[in-house]
DNA sequence: TGAACATTTCGATCCTGATCGAAACGTTGC
DNA sequence: GCAACGTTTCGATCAGGATCGAAATGTTCA
């Protein structure tokens, strides 16, 4: 009888290959992308990144897709985004006296995508400044809209009004690796995000999950959520 | 620069090996097991156990105490617990197809703890017998002692009431990698448990993290609380 | 202090899996 | 149908880590 330990370890034998870990983390956005594409994100071959890809299909972490002559690959669930979100966290909230944190991925850290929502020192600022405001309560382990929050968000045309239409949660934390707090997740995180591209506050950069905060970004989330950057 | 993803790779290679994979899912139950015994576990002997422990504690996953000649070993955080319970879920909800989950590790299925709080059909049956009733607001991603539910906790002697003191979330829930349905964690769920144990309603197994559901307790989870299992 | 016991360190061996070159496959566009 | 391109399959090679025997360490108790 397979025991549950055996797929643990089987799953973690998926992530342990450091071209494999760069895949997943490039997909981390939720975006897909090509096998050539990811290929060079790994530093591997493209046969060699083809062997991975076809594992980590397989064990059903990316999903994938035929485009024409390429192939697009993606994450199968926002349930592994998280997952792996969560494992990041882990594996840099451990050995903190070996590793300062603080030398991992400058750019990262400073503001990127989390599946479909913002991380990093922005995505927490965000939170922090949306909390002091009382729009919003959030800890690390739950979190919920104010009616002032929703009215807030709603000003910018996000409608976050209760339906049975949404499936999905409001609003709720992700605790971010890099600072090691809860950052906004859920609907209410995923449609900041999208407002904020669409203002142009915020460009993904062309490698990697990682964003640019632009000028008219910064006066935007400071002026108008009094976050603090 | 070390990179996330490089992070992410060490952490999951060191999941990875089926010995310390068994090793974790052990100790998954919050408690300390001595090295010994965690040998026996694993299923390899003493000298590679005590290489699997070093690792682990060195990577900051396990923390060790000594007690006597003998050392005891805990994982390091709740976190880890939650991050490796995630893990699972990704694994058995992968490749539905291929491995079917209802061959896996037939004892936990049925009930085990997960940390401080109970998990597997039992765990699920709880939760949602507390939610039939209107105890208990719980879906994937939050979840919430109503009033009635409360009070309903209160009168088996578990006080939920907000406290300052407690700077635990009184209620979250936990995705079931078995049922994959959310079962109660967090302070509630944390007090059930403890109740269930106090009561001789289950009784841990001598060895895993599986528990056993004794006659009374069958009564108690039918009459009591609605139970359907 | 010495014996008993649990655990760790050292050293040598073995095996799984990552890698890339070469070649085949499949799709698109002319 | 053929050429071009992206991707996958096959085969051989190589490396990192898991394993255990032997011995050392450390702790308790008499």
């Amino acid at each position: 009888m397979p025991t549950i330990a055996r797929e643990l370890a089987d799953l973690a034998a998926l992530i342990a290959d450091p071209g494999r870990a760069l895949i997943l983390s490039r997909l981390m956005d939720g975006r897909a992308q090509t096998a050539g594409e990811l290929a060079l994100v790994a530093g591997v071959t493209p046969q060699t990144a083809s062997w991975h890809l076809g594992r980590l299909v397989q064990h059903a972490l990316l999903k994938v897709e035929r485009r024409g002559p390429r192939r697009l690959y993606r994450l199968a669930t926002p349930l592994v985004a998280q997952v792996l979100e969560g494992m990041m966290t882990v594996a840099v909230t451990g050995p903190q006296a070996t590793r300062p944190p603080a030398r991992i991925d400058a750019a990262m850290r400073q503001a990127r995508t989390c599946y479909d929502h913002l991380a990093g020192e922005l995505g927490v600022a965000l939170a922090d400044a949306l909390r002091e405001r009382e729009y919003l309560v959030l800890d690390q382990e739950v979190g919920g809209l104010t009616e002032a929050g929703t009215a807030f968000l709603g000003s910018f045309g996000i409608d976050l009004r209760p339906s049975s239409r949404h499936r999905r949660v409001l609003c709720r934390p992700c605790l971010d690796w890099s600072e090691r707090r809860p950052h906004l997740a859920g609907r209410a995180g995923a449609a900041l995000a999208e407002l904020a591209f669409q203002r142009d506050w915020i460009r993904r950069r062309p490698q990697g999950r990682s964003v640019e905060i632009t000028d008219t970004g910064l006066d935007a989330f400071r002026s108008l959520f009094g976050v603090r950057i």
